[in-house]
DNA sequence: TTGGAATGTCAACAAGGCTGACTTAAACTG
DNA sequence: CAGTTTAAGTCAGCCTTGTTGACATTCCAA
């Protein structure tokens, strides 16, 4: 359909953040800019790596940042969240577990539930972690000013499938 | 460090924006609008997949864009922009070139380098791709208005990494 | 009591990262 | 010209992290 590479505005209107180049640039700024997003928690993970049989990866790392927001939360609601199969989860979960970061327990009301919460050594993990991933994107926002961020929040929430808005709306109503 | 919840202004002045629980809030959108910004053509190189050995993915779909938007680019120029090994992106371009996406002419001034081109194959399924991505961008700037989309675009060029920041605007440049 | 849901587990496979070692060809440099 | 550096490609092997499919267990609920 739009393939061309028209500079020329589609209506009589200011829609030109609407072309194909600026489309373009907003594509490219989000890959370059998650490179950037996951760079920090990537290289902790390698010093933490260093001497253990199981290294830990991104998946670890999401496991433990959705675990820590939402304590308690069952294996079938992280599946929704992280969107991965239970066979891949549970691989993550599984070395968590051994590790002593995570802790499973069966649930109260229905016990075929597992409630998961980060340990203690879970916990350091994840500040760590969150801490510098929250680093960068507090020098990106105070860099950006209130304002954009604020635009930012709302481009990235348009983007998500449906699904995943709920997911995020729901997590951030669950801290409020 | 910075590991507390408080959600008191750090200062007298409205730095609201800067507390963790904004961060968070910033750092979950991005995980899960990444995952709406690649769903789409996810989901289309799976049906291109349909009855083929080799399997294309996101890395193809990453090596086929930048090669579209820069071409005649050098393999080592690639790798820069990708930031994986040249190992990774071999095996992903020998695919694409064996498969006729891609071509691969010897440098001129240079007859070390190999500068690479999209075939019309490859151009078809570049716009595939891109078309399916700028479908999403356009309808979530569209929703969000060109102010949210200039401060969208203000806060990812600030998380970006410097070097990533200018192949960013290098990219830019050569399309303007 | 029986069906279905939640969970866990095993096996196998693929994509796509990585390292390390090595070759070839071309270009550069003293 | 000799030696070094550089661009690219290749081979082998490893890891993480995703997938499917099959199957067992446990337990709630109709």
């Amino acid at each position: 359909m739009d393939d061309t590479r028209s500079p020329a505005p589609p209506s009589g209107e200011a829609l030109l953040f609407l072309t194909d180049e600026q489309l373009r640039q907003g594509i490219e700024a989000m890959f370059f800019a998650y490179q950037g997003f996951t760079a920090d928690p990537d290289r902790l993970l390698e010093e933490f790596n260093k001497g253990r049989a199981q290294n830990y990866g991104r998946a670890h790392h999401r496991a433990v940042h959705f675990i820590n927001c939402a304590p308690g939360t069952t294996v079938n609601n992280l599946l929704g969240i992280l969107g991965v199969t239970k066979q891949s989860l549970n691989r993550v979960l599984r070395t968590l577990i051994e590790d002593g970061l995570v802790q499973s327990r069966v649930g109260r009301v229905d016990r075929r539930e597992r409630h998961l919460y980060l340990t203690e050594a879970g916990q350091d993990l994840e500040r760590q972690l969150s801490n510098a991933q929250r680093a960068r994107m507090r020098a990106a926002y105070r860099d950006a000013g209130p304002q954009a961020v604020a635009g930012f929040r709302t481009v990235l929430e348009a983007m998500m499938d449906p699904e995943q808005r709920r997911s995020y709306r729901s997590l951030r109503e669950g801290r409020s």
